[in-house]
Formats: C-alpha cells, sequence, structure tokens
DNA sequence: TGTATTTTGTACCGATTGGTATGAAATTAT
DNA sequence: ATAATTTCATACCAATCGGTACAAAATACA
C-alpha cells in the first residue's frame, strides 16, 4: 500500500517522493505548520506547486505525511528507552535521548511535534487538534509504563503516574525548546541529568 | 514619559491607548508575533490601522511595547518568588507560581514571552533575537540567584548553578506549554510540586 | 503510429498580508 | 472666525498566501 507503487502509464514522475517528503518534514520541523509556505516547500523539494499538489493533496495533507515520516522512525527516541527493564532506566534513557536526538545536528532541533505547534491560529484548528492528538498518545504510552511500573512495586508510595508522565512531557518540551533555540548537546545532556536524578531520587525505589 | 502625554493642540485621540496596548497584548500573548494578523490587532483594540500606525509605529514596534507592559508588570513571578530569603522557597516559590500564574484565566494561559517565540520564521528575525535577549536576561536572573545561594552554602556541592537554572528554565517552558495546550491549574500545581521535591532533596541543603 | 494517461512548467486566481495616501472631522491657538 | 494641527475613516498599494487551469511533454498501451 504505502509501498512505492509505479504509475505505469503516463509521464513517469521525475522526483523521488519519500526523498521529497522528508524535505518538507524538514522544513516543518524547522518553522512548523502555518511559518511554512509553499514556496518554501516546492522550494526544499525540488519540485513546482502542481507536481505538490498532484503527489500529496495540499498543504495540510503534506503536513500529515510528514509528520507520519517523522512519528515511524525505527530510531524513535520512545522505542528505544522503553527496551530497558527498569522504570528508572526507562526515564534516565528519555531524558537523556531527548537531550541527544533533540541536539542531533543531522536533522533540525527540538522535536518536530512540540515545534509543530508552534504558530498554529486559528484558523488551522484540525492541524492544531491533529498534532495535540498525537502528543496525548504519546503522553498515554508514558502513564501506561509508570502504572505498570507502580504495579511492579517500582515507584514510591505518594507517586502519581499521571504526574510523573506530565512533568516528563513537560521536561521533553522544555528541551526541545532549548535545543531549538542553540542550546548544545553538552549544555541539555547537563539539565536532563539533574532532572532525572531529583525525579529518581523521589519517586523511585533504588 | 511613559504616562499619558496629553497633545493638547489638534483633534483629541478617541481611544485609550493604555487599554489598546493591552488588548494588543492579549492577541499577541494567544497567537504569536507571526500568528497575529493587522487585522486581528485593530479589532481587538478597538481602532482603525492609521490610528493603529500614528500611535505605535508598525507591527514590530507594537509588538515591543505590549512585551514591555506584560514584563513591566508588579506582580511579575520572578518579583514576587525572588523576596524569598532560602532558595528552596524561590524555587517552590518560581514553580508554583508559574503553575498558577500560566493558567490564569483573567488572561490568556502560558507565558506571553514563551508562547510569543511560537510561529517566528525567519523573516522576522529581529522579533526572534529580542525575545531570545528577553529570555536569557530572566535566566541570568536565575544563574545569579542560584550562585548567590552556592556562595551562602545552600546548595549541595555537585550543584551547578547555570544548570539548575537550565532545569527551571526548561520546566517553565513546559508549564507553559501544557498551560496553552490547556492543562488546569490543579494538574500543573501536581507537576510543579513533583519537580520542585525532586530539585530541593537533590540540589538544596535541607 | 496514434491514443490514452500522467506529470510538468507557466501563468494565473481570489483572498489576505503589512503598510499608506488622502481628505474629512475635531480640537487648540491666534 | 480662521488657521494650524492632529486624528479619523475610507480606500487603496504591492507582495504574498494557498491553490488551480491549461497546455506542452513524456511515457505505456493499442
Amino acid at each position: 500500500m504505502t509501498t512505492t507503487k509505479a504509475a505505469c502509464v503516463g509521464r513517469p514522475r521525475g522526483f523521488d517522493i519519500d526523498l521529497a517528503l522528508e524535505q518538507a518534514l524538514n522544513v516543518f520541523w524547522r518553522n512548523g505548520y502555518e511559518g511554512t509556505s509553499l514556496s518554501e516547500l516546492t522550494e526544499a523539494m525540488g519540485i513546482k506547486k502542481p507536481s505538490l499538489y498532484a503527489a500529496f493533496g495540499n498543504k495540510e495533507q503534506l503536513f500529515f505525511k510528514a509528520i507520519d515520516l517523522y512519528e515511524n522512525r525505527p530510531d524513535s527516541l520512545f522505542n528505544i528507552a522503553f527496551q530497558h527493564e527498569r522504570v528508572a532506566d526507562v526515564i534516565r534513557g528519555l531524558l537523556l535521548g531527548a537531550a541527544a536526538q533533540f541536539t542531533d545536528c543531522s536533522h533540525p532541533q527540538g522535536c518536530a511535534l512540540i515545534n509543530s505547534t508552534f504558530s498554529c491560529n486559528e484558523a488551522s484548528e484540525s492541524i492544531k487538534q491533529t498534532v495535540l492528538a498525537r502528543k496525548s498518545k504519546h503522553k498515554q504510552r508514558l502513564v501506561d509504563r509508570f502504572e505498570l511500573a507502580q504495579n511492579q512495586g517500582e515507584l514510591q508510595e505518594g507517586c502519581e503516574p499521571v504526574v510523573l508522565a506530565s512533568l516528563m512531557t513537560a521536561l521533553f518540551q522544555g528541551l526541545s525548546m532549548q535545543a531549538s533555540e542553540g542550546a548544545s548537546l553538552d549544555e541539555l545532556q547537563k539539565v536532563a541529568t539533574m532532572a532525572a536524578e531529583g525525579i529518581l531520587t523521589v519517586n523511585v525505589k533504588r
């Protein structure tokens, strides 16, 4: 379905559709949805507007496909950190992983999902709602993982999994913003380490 | 200087300039700089475009004046929290104060400065730079306060004031984003409390 | 060789963007 | 009363926004 379906008939497409989508993702990643214009997109993708609309529908659908591409990456922050058995390692992995991934120079800085909520006035309400739904889906994964830890007796008595998940989310958002503003890997690693230390000593049994 | 200077000659201005600026701040607060259009501004301020340009210069200068108004409020988060003597109370006051202020229903949710960096493509570079400078000024206030605490022996040995200030900033940014996305006061208070607990137990002597 | 089909580039669409020219209206100073 | 001065509302500006009509170009099928 999603694989490259050969058109076979008619003039062949003159560009790599997956590569073009990746370029589009990079632009949205840097500028957000509203902050990105069609001309910026077509220039980065190396195609003209009619080609963009024929291949991706419109700006909104292109954005959704780009975000899908972003979220379905195998080396996702969550997928890696969730492989750990002990919740302490999960928390450390998430925070240190965020610091590393948000400052990775091979793509724009920060988290694409978090950056995308920037610059969404009420005109593009569907964009805002969709991104919010994606984010709350990720937050739910955190809640589920921390509830599992609670059931397994890894958390201190007073620790509410929902609150812990919100705190982790807040830290991701802060780390993402600081990365987008130019913070270095070293800086964010220190911040993530201090945050993890505090969270673990108070909320996780040792 | 900044008080209402009567023009005395010519047709008198038909609107309250301070009230209009406050309305402008509210719009920028909600939608960011790029996300706010002149028509939204004039509608909220109850004036027409030529009046806006005559009174405030242009959109950029209006934004700066609105941000000045925001930052010079007497009940600023920092001003209140910095009144505490012990750094532990300062940290608690900052985080709990942020939770309270960012969800205050008498004005838009979140922090106006943090929200304003949303939706700033490279076109409005001066806006981005100015807001960044303001933010780093606030961060410096945190660094200075934590260095004072370090000199007074309130901090644990390994705790770097700069890192602690960055962590606090990250938490502000996260709390602001969650408030803007609709989080309740109760939610953010719990998050702030958990964050403060972790920070204090690890980094502050008791 | 046509013919059907799809992509391509150009040139355009109405709407909105930030910003202004202009003249009438409203006030103080003379 | 008249002149000087300032603000007002209307109507406009070029540039850009997201999106499209159209015909030439490039391929597969007959």
